[in-house]
RNA sequence: GCGAGAGUGGCGGAACUGGCAGACGCACUGGACUUAGGAUCCAGCACCGAAAGGUGUAGGGGUUCAAAUCCCCUCUCUCGCACCA
């Protein structure tokens, strides 16, 4: 063994014999409990950055410490490799965008590699390979088939320059992020998932899943936004017809005064009078030129505009104008909403901007609301007023009543509603996953066929950047004949969202080269579902959420049998410098390349998880890095040293053992302890970190080392030493394992189990205060009676000078702790 | 605004069901070894105080023999949602 630790050498041996001897390769072994570890693969960008070090660390510890502890753990690697910055760059170099990605990949497995991470890298795969996208398409023509999969037109951010749909996050200020060309809403037909019908189940699920954190929970209830309320008829005045509302506030129903339709609304244009058509037209028209971010912002000036027509309250006959109304949203409840100023803040501000009628009928305790003076809309609980039958009711009793005596009439439904809506997975983009199907004038939408399978995305196209979808301009592509008719049709050429890719990836991990379908359904049974996924909160609603979805689709397709995907989340924080998210543009990023290069990816590794617990957010030190290459030295070292005296060392007789050396042992065993319990079942791998930190500082200050009767303990206390940091910091402990004699590694080891027996305290230290403040130890037998600590306690010097001249009232006792001495 | 979480030394952070506040590490200070130190080792390190002792976990109040921990109020920060009818 080398006296200087040169972490080079040592990562460069290790990982060539976990390459060379496939020491983390796993199959079904139903003789052994599975744990199935994962951590959200990368997105192919280039090179990983320190949000990587940190999630896929994390990672690598559980995975190492499930497999000492003799789990069979399933830990696959791959890539998200699909998506735009492959098409951009492709634009940019003048390459293609299958290059560019293959590159990034080849180099960034080189960089998890010189990590020393544990993957299965048999099981590797990337969504954009064929073997991987064909099986997607499969899927997609099931979903279809079961009408989970569906086109509908609906309303998108558009650029009409680049002639593509962009996502909300996509849209800069009003304009296109690329070209700056101003953003439109455009009516599209787009493929859709119906992931609506599954909104109850998913919805339910999130109060079955006691492993995820409780916010990602609450994200995703808030996301799925399920509301109770009633869907209510309004007859229009002097036509035929009726507009229908949702609302969750039927109680107020008497009070509506208005009506206020989404501009988008198919009736808009219909209700509009002749006389009123322009000024319609030029509402409508700049509502659908504001993108969706400042449409739905707040601060938004709630603006409208009069059809001309009218409608009935069922309930109070009244004569409500019908408006269109540019905070309506048309894709929620119905697109139309019954207004009630008096009772709702938007619609008193839309009521006070065009000098509407306002009618109170819910009155608060104690109060008289008059509408003349009101200043804001009363939304609170109350009593009924102007309301029939129901006055004089609690407003949140007659929510009950009204929604019955609706249903009764025949004038309105209770309803559930849902905030979620459909997934829209088509985009206009060329590197994606096509979707399998054909138009055909005469047959309409024709899947394609299973022997056509799979549609593979064209290798020679040209990237401008400009004229919208590059597949579509590829005539050999798009131009096909109809699979039934045989007449000449028109492919798809929209991709689907990359989110598809990871909504099932995790499943095609436990059996990544099946020919026979998307998966495996034995193999996946085996490992299914995830026992631990760790990953960045960002992904609390849209990934965890789809992938939620499909596997439950999934489920139902007969593929698997979960419910769930993910058993225990972990959503790590992120990577914080100088205060602030490590960016470019903030220059406060650090390169896992010259980390590595400088310290070794163990102390990479090592710092990541000491600076802070995982789902906290860490700050990133440098001197904080010096301290953990510090420590690996310092951990080196004491073998070196230690190694004369413990090489030849027998295990340990307890019955034998000096009063020092029985103390170390007491800490090596309540190391074990500490450190397992931290590992299992709270993920705290920095005080883990720190209880091995300690143990190393005893065993430096234990002496003497080289005593022949302190062989074997001192063996025990390096030996634990090495192994407890074997998950942390792999390739040195293996090579210090190694240097110690042991031929195997370090997993065949196992994780070491501590001597309950040996962590038990000979003496206790125990605090004695008086009137619950600190004014003495005493050091007592571990089976120390409490009429001894009490002897003991009234014994110190200390003490009896706090007690003197006072009346003792009562001492209160906590075995083998502390003694509360109360005087008065 | 609503919801969730957090607030502890100069810094990152410990403190499991209320029981020694500040583990471990960083930084800093002093010392040793040294041609040298950005290596290593030893010691110190919440604040006030010479000491005895006192005060301290955002602030205020409460429960308790005992509160960082439980309860109430206030403040600050972070995250999420945000015209959802």
């Amino acid at each position: 063994m080398e006296e200087k630790y040169v972490p080079k050498n040592v990562e460069e041996k290790w990982q060539k014999h976990w390459e060379t001897s496939k020491s983390f390769k796993v199959t079904e072994d139903r003789g052994k409990q599975k744990y199935y570890l994962l951590e959200m693969f990368p997105y192919p960008s280039g090179r990983i950055h320190m949000g990587h070090v940190r999630n896929y660390s994390i990672g690598d510890v559980v995975a190492r410490f499930k497999r000492m502890k003799g789990f069979n753990v399933l830990h696959p690697m791959g890539w998200d490799a699909f998506g735009m910055p492959a098409e951009n760059a492709a634009i940019q170099n003048r390459s293609h965008p299958a290059t560019w990605t293959h590159e990034n990949i080849a180099y960034m497995r080189g960089q998890l590699k010189k990590m020393g991470l544990s993957y299965d890298w048999d099981r590797e795969l990337a969504t954009c390979d064929v073997e991987y996208y064909a099986w997607e398409q499969r899927i997609f023509l099931q979903m279809f088939e079961r009408g989970l999969a569906y086109k509908k037109t609906s309303y998108v951010n558009w650029c009409p320059k680049c002639e593509t749909v962009l996502a909300n996050e996509q849209v800069e200020d009003g304009g296109c992020w690329r070209c700056d060309s101003s953003v439109v809403q455009k009516e599209l037909e787009q493929w859709f998932f119906r992931i609506t019908d599954y909104a109850e189940e998913l919805l339910d699920y999130t109060n079955k899943l006691p492993g995820w954190p409780e916010r990602v929970l609450v994200m995703q209830r808030n996301w799925i936004g399920k509301s109770y309320g009633c869907e209510i008829d309004f007859p229009l005045d002097g036509n035929t017809g009726k507009i229908r509302v949702y609302t969750t506030r039927q109680d107020t129903l008497y009070g509506a005064t208005f009506m206020s339709l989404a501009p988008e609304h198919p009736m808009a244009l219909e209700l509009t009078t002749p006389e009123r058509r322009a000024e319609v037209a030029a509402f409508v028209d700049k509502v659908k030129k504001t993108d969706k971010i400042r449409r739905t912002a707040e601060d938004l000036e709630k603006e409208g505009v009069f059809t001309g027509s009218y409608c009935i309250n069922p309930v109070t006959n009244a004569k409500m104008p019908i408006y269109l109304a540019n905070f309506v949203l048309l894709e929620y409840g119905t697109g139309a909403v019954m207004a009630v100023p008096t009772h709702d803040q938007r619609d008193f501000e839309f009521a006070k901007k065009y000098d509407l009628p306002l009618q109170v009928v819910i009155q608060p305790e104690g109060e008289a609301l008059d509408p003349s003076t009101m200043t804001s809309a009363y939304i609170e609980v109350g009593t009924m007023v102007n309301s029939g039958p129901f006055d004089g009711m609690r407003s949140d009793e007659a929510k009950e009543k009204i929604a019955e005596y609706l249903d009764r009439e025949g004038v309105g439904t209770k309803t559930v509603n849902f905030r979620l809506r459909d997934w829209g997975i088509s985009r206009q983009r060329y590197w994606g996953n096509p979707i399998p199907v054909i138009y055909c004038d005469s047959c309409g939408v024709v899947p394609v066929p299973e022997k056509d399978l799979p549609v593979v995305l064209p290798m020679d196209v040209a990237f401008t950047g400009e004229g919208g979808s590059p597949l579509a301009k590829i005539d050999s592509f798009a131009n096909v004949e109809c699979p039934l008719c045989g007449k000449p049709a028109r492919r798809e050429t929209d991709t689907m969202d990359t989110f598809v890719q990871s909504s099932w990836y995790f499943l095609r991990y436990c059996c990544p080269e099946f020919t026979g379908g998307p998966i495996d359904t034995p193999r996946a049974e085996y490992w299914m579902s995830v026992d631990q996924y760790i990953g960045g909160i960002e992904h609390a609603v849209l990934h965890l959420l789809y992938a939620r979805f499909f596997t439950k689709v999934l489920r139902d397709l007969g593929y698997v049998n979960v419910d769930e995907p993910f058993t225990n989340l972990l959503t790590q924080g992120m990577v914080i410098k100088d205060g602030a998210k490590m960016s470019k543009s903030k220059g406060n990023v650090v390169d896992p390349n010259a980390l590595i290069d400088r310290y070794g990816a163990d102390t990479a590794r090592l710092f990541s998880l000491f600076a802070a617990p995982p789902e906290k957010d860490l700050d990133w030190s440098d001197q904080g890095v010096d301290g953990s290459y510090r420590f690996i030295n310092r951990v080196w070292k004491l073998v070196v040293e230690t190694l004369p005296f413990i090489e030849h060392a027998g295990p340990v007789d307890a019955a034998t053992l000096a009063d020092n050396a029985r103390n170390l042992r007491r800490m090596v065993h309540k190391t074990i302890r500490k450190v397992t319990d931290d590992l299992d079942e709270r993920f705290h791998f920095n005080t883990a970190i720190a209880a091995v930190m300690e143990l190393v500082n005893a065993i430096y200050a234990f002496e003497p080392k080289n005593a022949p009767e302190n062989a074997a303990v001192l063996r025990e206390g390096v030996e634990s030493v090495v192994l407890l940091l074997s998950p942390f910091v792999p390739h040195v402990a293996e090579e210090l394992w190694e240097a110690i004699g042991h031929q195997e590694g370090v997993e065949a080891a196992g994780w070491p189990v501590w001597d309950e027996a040996a962590t038990v305290d000979e003496e206790l230290l125990i605090v004695i205060q008086v009137n619950g403040k600190l004014r003495g130890k005493v050091t007592v037998p571990a089976d120390a009676t409490e009429e001894l600590v009490k002897q003991a306690a009234f014994a110190d010097e200390r003490v009896q000078s706090w007690l003197e001249g006072k009346q003792i009232r009562k001492a209160i006792y906590v075995p083998g702790k502390l003694l509360n001495i109360v005087v008065g």
